[in-house]
DNA sequence: TTATATGCAAAACATTTGCACTTGA
DNA sequence: TCAAGTGCAAATGTTTTGCATATAA
């Protein structure tokens, strides 16, 4: 098997690769959309099934800590996770199927860094999630 | 007692006033932080100790579902809540402190506007949090 | 009167953890 | 070799729910 991107940055990271993180770098490399721990563990359990759902969360933790992946909890009960190999992003989240839209607007992050500085304080972390239903049905 | 503004409401929407409704009405506009269910149930106890955690549950439902309060699920496991009766913010969370700072940027919502239009939404909703430490320390 | 609300305890649900066993380096 | 990782099942913490009883209108 090839060695997948999320593999590599946990080589790089000199996290130790057991069979199972390395299954589950491999359906994390190829999901593109954001799924919940549920899914990633029915994908890697699907290619291996010695693979546990306590597992698939302690390494969901290790990956996250490292930097590897994002978490994100929106608004529908379960957290959710995304790499981390793209520019930082927000989301809008069509609620009506759970799908996932990115988006970048160089403009609304500066006007939280404004917002923020005003106030007195230094920005760690943001969240930015838009909700919103398709236009014209 | 007199009427307090949450109670106010609920009359206005016909929702059946009980005796457990009007204390965590009562306790819900005297608290102007954004306390979660277990403060709420805390605060509401030691008034009138015949109530109980799940009508504190089913109370802040049903008041979220009258737009009468905002749940909000900050990144720190439990949900918080909130009374509508400002306008619009969004909120600044001191991470070392868990305090909660709201503000609120007409040019940020109009941008989200934008974007999502842009995209061939109509917002429902947003969320947008800010987590933030300190300057100058 | 009676639909609705409540308290209690049990259940639900996502996530975490203790422990004995296994494995990667 | 042995520190670190794993599976399993039990525990966790927040929130929800079934049911018998109580209450607002």
């Amino acid at each position: 098997m090839v060695v997948n991107r999320i593999e590599q940055k946990c080589i790089q990271k000199g996290l130790r690769m057991t069979e199972q993180r390395k299954v589950i770098a491999q359906v994390l490399s190829s999901s593109h959309d954001h799924p919940d721990a549920e899914k990633l563990y029915r994908r890697s359990n699907a290619i291996n099934n010695s693979i546990s759902l306590a597992t698939i969360y302690r390494t969901l933790k290790l990956f996250s800590n490292n930097g590897i992946l994002e978490k994100h909890e929106f608004k529908d009960g379960k957290s959710r996770y995304e790499t981390v190999y793209k520019d930082h992003h927000d989301h809008l989240i069509d609620i009506e199927t759970g799908k996932v839209i990115e988006f970048q607007d160089e403009e609304i992050e500066k006007l939280q860094e404004k917002i923020a500085n005003k106030l007195g304080y230094n920005i760690i972390n943001h969240r930015l999630e838009i909700y919103a239903v398709k236009k014209n049905k």
